[in-house]
DNA sequence: GCATTATATCGAATTTTTTAGAAATATAAG
DNA sequence: CTTATATTTCTAAAAAATTCGATATAATGC
């Protein structure tokens, strides 16, 4: 894990509310292909429906969420869905508490 | 507390530097006023003189850093001492672990 | 093949952060 | 009160992040 990655990715505002969106997405999004979202994820567009963000701040946001470890991605078709990621906060919260 | 602040405060490198050496300041630095570092914190011109770094850059640093509830300071004479906050850190783990 | 849709990447303008040097402030010592 | 030292604040330039529109890539359906 690098933490300064983890950091960078959490200190801005839009990213922290995609985070917190993602947390229960079936309340917050909806989903026209019809898969689970609170298995696979939320796609980009939707995210862009409900943020009110530009789609490319959208795709550069979610991939610095990805690359920091705290979000997983499934490409399906066309779509790619994101998720959080299941034990990525825990592991923060540890290495907060023990290294930092 | 201010998650976003907080992590902004630890999305760079010497300012996370800085928290790692004022985990053990006795072993990293060395007083000549003869104060306690271990209790009372470390003065901005050592932590310039080990991190390499600018004295005006520090300085803002360790306002960030007290700013977002990290470090604490207190002022003697002319120094001012700084030094890690007793509980900021098992707070932030906890609000990582439940908020994020 | 072509048109459409979803996402990713590129390029550029804007904003924010970083960082150093200079000036200002505060304290101590003579 | 003057001088020296430690720190903070001010200013400004450089670097990085933000953000959008345009373009590119990838998948779908005709």
């Amino acid at each position: 894990m690098d933490a300064l990655d983890v950091f960078k990715a959490l200190s801005n505002e839009g990213r922290l509310k995609i985070l917190d969106l993602l947390k229960d997405p079936s309340s917050h999004f909806h989903c026209e292909s019809g898969v689970d979202m609170d298995k696979v994820g939320v796609c980009v567009g939707e995210i862009c429906r409900v943020t009110g963000l530009g789609q490319s701040t959208v795709s550069v946001y979610l991939s610095q969420l990805e690359r920091a470890g705290l979000l997983e991605s499934t490409r399906v078709g066309k779509w790619t869905y994101y998720r959080r990621s299941k034990d990525a906060f825990a592991k923060i919260a540890d290495y907060v508490r023990e290294n930092l």
